[in-house]
DNA sequence: TTGAAAGCGCTAACAA
DNA sequence: TTGTTAGCGCTTTCAA
């Protein structure tokens, strides 16, 4: 392994010179910088990230601890994320909550020994208070999508916006007996839109458990004469399957929304709401730049605007 | 933050005893040990990883250079691989490689920093071959999925085998114009099935093409009256599209197998073929651990059989 | 069984 | 502008 001392000695200057020259904002001779780089270039030299990081305690690494919900979304995140951050020479380190076993905290904890810059996690609940504490004097720590710590900075989507897009949508074409099948959160956005709308609100035309059979939706459309459907994360996929049978055995085919513009959801060319991931990207990498920068203990919030994507599902003229 | 000198402060020994209290093959009596976990439990001692990783020149991290495919499937590699590592404590760092732009050269030169443990990769080609050689001396290469460089080990999954058995159930329930769309590599297993059932291949019937239309497909099927399909990797989902139109067209639905078991795959019920993950997450880590531990230098080869899940697009009795 | 001390590769304060 | 030196937190050899 070639170190800075290889460089100092064939160079004939001390090792706290060559360490100047890759330094940005140290004073060292133009010509000897020159001379330096070019015998590091020579001989293949690499810094050592661990002794490095050991003397100024920066890891140049962000992690990310992914709620192991099988959402295929958490790939375009990671891809746009490390891809951004690997602009400014961070490393993307990722951990996986399960379901059951390896939970919330173990991740935490695994982050904590691995001394990230940053920290980006997405709580359901704020259960983990204890550990997140002891962090946030740690690292600097980041809530994407889910924002339940007050106290700690965060990047979120504005789903009730979103549902509120796609409600307008459906109604501005005539729709107005909506199906709404997803969290009790977001449903604001739909109540939203129909009220704006002069419409009253069915109670019957919203289901908020996050469980519902493709029977159940199947049946709520028939029997309270549903006439578009909008679908949240995953029960979109039910919602889907409820629609197919209804088209093979009533030949009904009604608009429908998904929100999350997943992977089956572009294959089948379905409506969605959709996230600008590289904008929620940008945010992230920026508050962390800031955080390990300027030192700022500002409290960074953003809340980003989700869009409405139009096909086939819900084919009308505009 | 909390060292090791200050358990060995409090405890009255030495920083030497204390780190032998944290290494598993070091003579310490058992009294001392005991005393100095429990004072490091007490503080919250937690192990500074770069200055141990500095020392040792062990990291304990594992790097994944992902391509950029839009491969959904990688997520639950990483997931698997992830959850696998965790248990022998090891750290999972990702990279991303980008059509143009950030490449696999790239990539490696920044992994070479990260100074992983070990290296997981999936080359298409040998192009980078000089970098790849450097490495070789500073990590422990594997390549997955693909393996062009054939003095490093690799986890592969046969998938010539893999069409095989899709090809044979496909003929073992009376279909004999089996259309196949994907690589030229994988068609082996699709020719060894047809001959091995007594059938002349009909090369009309196979479109090696990776960039083939739902038209060009459709029109296929028809012109050759192929009566089932097979789409490898990201063609399925063209012959998925082609298949949709001929029904609504033509009304004729044929049987149809994807090749490799995707997030919409599952969700359109469709038969596939799919790959153990938990398997090569297996293998993977046992490659690294036994490089990381007994220091062999063997070459690690495996090779892991994919299998066929059938489902409602091959709706046969068996 | 334990302690003293050297050193992993780097940065930064201080001195020249 | 450059060099000397201490030290980041840890492991390990050598001596006690």
């Amino acid at each position: 392994m070639i170190t800075i001392k290889d460089i100092a000695d064939k160079c004939g200057v001390s090792i706290a010179t060559v360490s100047r020259a890759f330094s940005s904002n140290s004073i060292i001779s133009p010509h000897t910088k020159e001379k330096i780089l070019k015998t590091a270039e020579e001989l293949g030299y690499r810094p050592n990230l661990m002794a490095r990081g050991l003397k100024n305690s920066k890891t140049q690494t962000v992690g990310i601890i992914i709620p192991s919900i099988d959402n295929y979304f958490y790939l375009d995140v990671l891809k746009h994320l490390e891809l951004n951050l690997h602009k400014f020479s961070y490393r993307l380190l990722v951990n996986f909550i399960q379901h059951n076993g390896y939970n919330e905290a173990d991740a935490l904890c695994a982050m904590e020994d691995s001394q990230t810059d940053a920290l980006i996690f997405s709580p359901r609940n704020t259960q983990n208070s204890e550990i997140v504490n002891r962090l946030k004097n740690k690292t600097n720590l980041l809530q994407l999508f889910t924002a339940p710590y007050k106290d700690i900075s965060s990047v979120v989507t504005n789903d009730v916006y979103g549902v509120k897009k796609a409600t307008e949508y459906l109604i501005s074409n005539g729709y107005s007996r909506i199906l709404y099948v997803g969290g009790d959160e977001r449903v604001k956005g739909y109540f939203n839109a129909l009220s704006n709308a002069g419409i009253i609100a069915d109670n019957d035309l919203v289901l908020l458990n996050w469980e519902n059979s493709p029977e159940i939706i199947k049946e709520k459309i028939i029997s309270k004469k549903a006439d578009a459907v909008i679908g949240i994360a995953r029960q979109a996929e039910t919602v889907w399957h409820a629609l197919s049978r209804l088209y093979k055995d009533n030949h009904l085919n009604i608009p429908f929304i998904a929100y999350d513009d997943v992977n089956w959801v572009k294959m089948l060319d379905i409506s969605a709401v959709a996230h600008p991931l590289d904008k929620i990207a940008e945010y992230i990498v920026e508050y962390i730049i800031s955080r390990n920068k300027n030192n700022s203990e500002k409290l960074y919030k953003k809340i980003v605007k989700p869009f409405l994507i139009k096909r086939s599902s819900t084919n009308f003229s505009n």
